[in-house]
DNA sequence: GTCTATACGCAGATAGAC
DNA sequence: GTCTATCTGCGTATAGAC
């Protein structure tokens, strides 16, 4: 890895740990083995480093997610997936993190990757549930949207949970009843075909 | 108010709106209208101000919550005054947002008010939902402390994604999402009582 | 490309006068 | 109790040599 990928993923590293607030240009240099002079020759500073990290971030939670709910499978398989997936859970989200980071939310550029990829997990959530319903496999009145931002919530709210507690513990739990709920809405057919 | 109270108020403000990392000690005298000294002679420093501060945001959070939890009423009706109370959603959950500070997470004077609130809403929550299964009102397959965690995660997920947004909408949507799950776990007789 | 030198202001606190 | 110095180090760069 040369030294620009090093500072990259030293500050994304970083950014997951402690925000942007929380991270130094020293503290990158030093992570990623490189000297001032390398990193203001390669980036044209904290900001501009961040926000080559946070795009990549972005763009790597997208595909993560993409993968797990792309898969074929009813639409309750494919949201225990993605649910149920590998997770450094007491991390935290590297994306949902960062919407408690006054700089990076009063910064549009920094902003917009973590405003574009929690909308479009939204979005591609409520899209998996509606082919659900189309296929009878979820209760015909159950409301998309609503239910994948419920879903969405749950995630970065088991994530915060588990933080405070500093087991997963109440993340598994979460997902767990969140999933319970949802099961209750395909209707007999479907779940005692699954 | 007096100078020590108008500390520990600005110093509750700045540490929801900057998080802990973010809040100067000079930022909390300017705010606060005291001088340097007048801070040091109350508060042997930011850490003393905080753990205050923090201390009494997790009181006021629990006093606040029981307030909806412990009214006359079905599970679910408790629930979602609850939950439907108002909130300053797009500044987020004072209490849980300290869960992404590092410097608060570290150290276990400063967390432990954060780790107890917590933990204390969803125990709450489970014993709200395990009455409304004894009184005949939810399906006794319901998972209370599954559920609990869920309800909470709504939440503390819900105001993440309403800050990315920069809306209050995708936390409302998660609100409603969950409480439609749930409801759909209150046995027909009961649905037809509400 | 990388290094060292230099700079200015802020973070976080202590000391002692009033 | 509050004020004004004073202090050390870090944050965040810029400049210019190699």
């Amino acid at each position: 890895m040369n030294t620009e990928e090093r500072l990259i993923e030293s500050t994304r590293a970083l950014l997951w740990e402690r925000g942007y607030l929380g991270t130094s240009p020293k503290a990158i240099q030093q992570r990623a083995g490189a000297g001032q002079g390398s990193m203001y020759h390669h980036f044209a500073g904290k900001h501009g480093l961040a926000l080559t990290a946070i795009r990549r971030t972005a763009e790597e939670l997208q595909a993560v997610a993409e993968a797990r709910l792309s898969v074929p499978g009813t639409a309750l398989e494919r949201i225990t997936a993605y649910l149920r997936r590998e997770r450094d859970v007491l991390k935290g989200c590297p994306v949902g993190r960062l919407t408690q980071d006054p700089d990076v939310m009063a910064d549009p550029a920094l902003r917009a990757p973590v405003e574009d990829t929690l909308a479009w997990l939204r979005t591609r959530l409520a899209q998996v549930l509606d082919e659900g319903r189309a296929a009878g496999e979820l209760d015909r009145r159950l409301d998309p949207p609503a239910t994948a931002a419920a879903i969405v919530a749950v995630l970065q709210g088991g994530y915060v949970l588990a933080r405070a507690s500093g087991t997963t513990d109440p993340f598994d739990q979460a997902v767990s009843g969140v999933l319970a709920l949802l099961a209750a809405h395909a209707p007999e057919t479907a779940r005692q075909r699954a």
